[in-house]
DNA sequence: CGCCAATTCGAGGCAACCCTCGACTTAGTT
DNA sequence: AACTAAGTCGAGGGTTGCCTCGAATTGGCG
């Protein structure tokens, strides 16, 4: 099978990357769920030739999430090189908190279950496999209840990513009380 | 200013209550933003009709909710009647939220900050004030956080609204990492 | 019974968003 | 320069939900 597609025309590549760019500020500005004619009114360019790039709001998500999915692994390599288990957990928290109060398209990726494309799945099968370290560190390590699971995070991650939409300024403060509650004891 | 609106005919009276009958039934299953469409066809009326008797949405919710809240109270004097602070403040935070995760139209008013009608903002604000109490009673016993306030126990109610929304099953051990985390310490 | 104001009905206009398709334009090749 | 496959355009059809208004119906009174 060769799913080997001639090269774009100059005017059709450059259309293109200006879709690609209206699409990736809309979606962190206001979200995955912007009306796809906003998208096309943005990059300067007909409703139709948008549905020509991008048949569907997937094919978007699959060309502009991978990358940004690539700061998980970043924080997660990041955390997983911090010696105090705790500080490594909560950390990576924070760290993927302040991603998603960064990113309203973000936001909601990780939060409604939304993509199917599968570099997005991996990338977010990727992020999992770190919390999961994280997670088993800190417990072996006695600073964090011995109960606590993936599960747990991603309920966390849901509900963090309602109080970033209704109070961006008070994430950290509710997160901090959660993870206080977190601690083994 | 004379609102005394004479008394409604019979079919009219009939019809009124199918229509209430409707909508607090489709508000709790589906919760607050229900096409009024279905409304009409579950209360067996015409949309015409549920217009004539209620011109909004909100005229809904204002002839719906406050009953509902009157749980508020209850929930709230049972608290205050607690002898423990620290039993009170925390028994009060499960009884909201089991409201809460009863019925999905109340969830949506309680946690987007919805319907003006005065009887639904007043029993809110009594609400508030039972808590504020709770709050106030387990800092000075000092089993709380003492920076905890009302605007923390706001963003709790819109986290909590979304975890039922998407969890319905998870919800208690998600609050009760919350509030291990509130403690004093 | 007969009347009329109150009530009911639902077609239809409006708006937002989705998506398609055929006519037009143009890049790039010969 | 001429040709044509590739690309662009946007009107328009479909859907869902909101809301209105005039014609048809009917409860309840005299």
């Amino acid at each position: 099978m060769s799913t080997a597609s001639r090269p774009l025309r100059a005017d059709a590549a450059r259309n293109r990357e200006k879709l690609l760019a209206a699409a990736a500020a809309l979606f962190a500005e206001r979200g995955l769920d912007v009306p796809l004619e906003h998208i096309a009114r943005r990059a300067e360019v007909s409703i139709g030739t948008l549905y020509k790039h991008f048949p569907t709001r997937e094919d978007f998500a699959a060309a502009i999430f991978p990358e940004r999915l690539a700061a998980l692994d970043v924080i997660g390599e990041k955390a997983l090189a911090d010696p105090d288990p705790w500080h490594a957990f909560a950390g990576y928290l924070d760290d993927l908190f302040a991603l998603q109060a960064q990113d309203r398209g973000l936001n909601d990726v990780l939060a409604r279950d939304l993509p199917n494309a599968p570099e997005v799945v991996s990338a977010c099968h990727r992020g999992a496999g770190h919390a999961e370290v994280l997670i088993a560190r800190a417990v072996e390590a006695g600073v964090l209840r011995d109960d606590y699971s993936i599960a747990d995070m991603a309920t966390l991650t849901r509900a963090m990513a309602q109080v970033i939409r209704d109070s961006p300024g008070e994430w950290r403060r509710f997160l901090s009380i959660y993870v206080d509650g977190l601690r083994a004891q």
